[in-house]
DNA sequence: CTACCTGTTCTACCGTATGTAGAACCTTGC
DNA sequence: GCAAGGTTCTACATACGGTAGAACAGGTAG
């Protein structure tokens, strides 16, 4: 399974919050602002660049190596990812509709009711 | 998130799948058996015991101290547990119900069948 | 053409998690 | 008291993730 870590997981969340694709020195600014905001620590742009390549090798990222800045962008969008991740983790039982049973009794009320409207059809 | 190792896993499928508390060297047993059975390696019951202390630490498994060999047993179900990881990795996202949306489009009729059911009352 | 600036790749180090197990310690029957 | 079995301590190897310096590449101001 793909676990990330937590600036892996941080550099994802900002590509996954804009539209387009950004640069790795548009990344150590934009993390600059999100992580921390009090510290404000500016990391190395190879920090960046070298978690980006390594999610680039995971699946995640994919980059235009045409343009100069190299601009990268999140290959899935954040719901379809977690909703990859989700099934993953259903598939790992072998009884799925147990498991379904129980996930069903911790979401919300609201995230039932949307449930059911899903599966009306 | 509790995420496992390789090893960790297979403990916790063998005490899944076992109806009572099952004792650090009945542990190695089962192992060389489900593990690679071709070779059926045997680890050194002290191997099996760190794992236990570890998977202990991780609030997925308990013993009975009193007995003399202890005797280990999961704290929860396979399904309690797969439910659990799923419902962690949902929050993780901002939009759950688009998460959930594409989520139902990755299960099987009889899954989505089966959730009607669970939703329908 | 050349030195420099910007950007990318290589290599490396640290900390933590996991697989693995020997060494040391503790209990209990004899 | 001691041997045998069981448990805890300590330790090492590997892999992953955070972090970044060193080396390399390509374009541009002189």
């Amino acid at each position: 399974m793909a676990t990330l870590g937590e600036l892996e997981r941080t550099v994802m969340d900002l590509l996954w919050g804009t539209p387009g694709a950004l640069t790795a020195n548009a990344l150590r600014d934009l993390l600059a602002l999100a992580t921390d905001e009090a510290v404000g620590k500016e990391l190395a742009v190879t920090t960046v660049l070298t978690v980006l390549s390594r999610l680039e090798k995971k699946g995640l990222v994919e980059r235009e190596r045409e343009t100069r800045p190299h601009r990268y962008r999140a290959i899935t969008s954040r719901e379809e990812h977690t909703a990859e991740l989700m099934h993953e983790v259903l598939v790992t039982a072998p009884d799925r509709e147990a498991v379904l049973a129980r996930f069903i009794g911790s979401v919300s009320d609201s995230e039932a009711q949307a449930l059911r409207k899903l599966l009306g059809s």
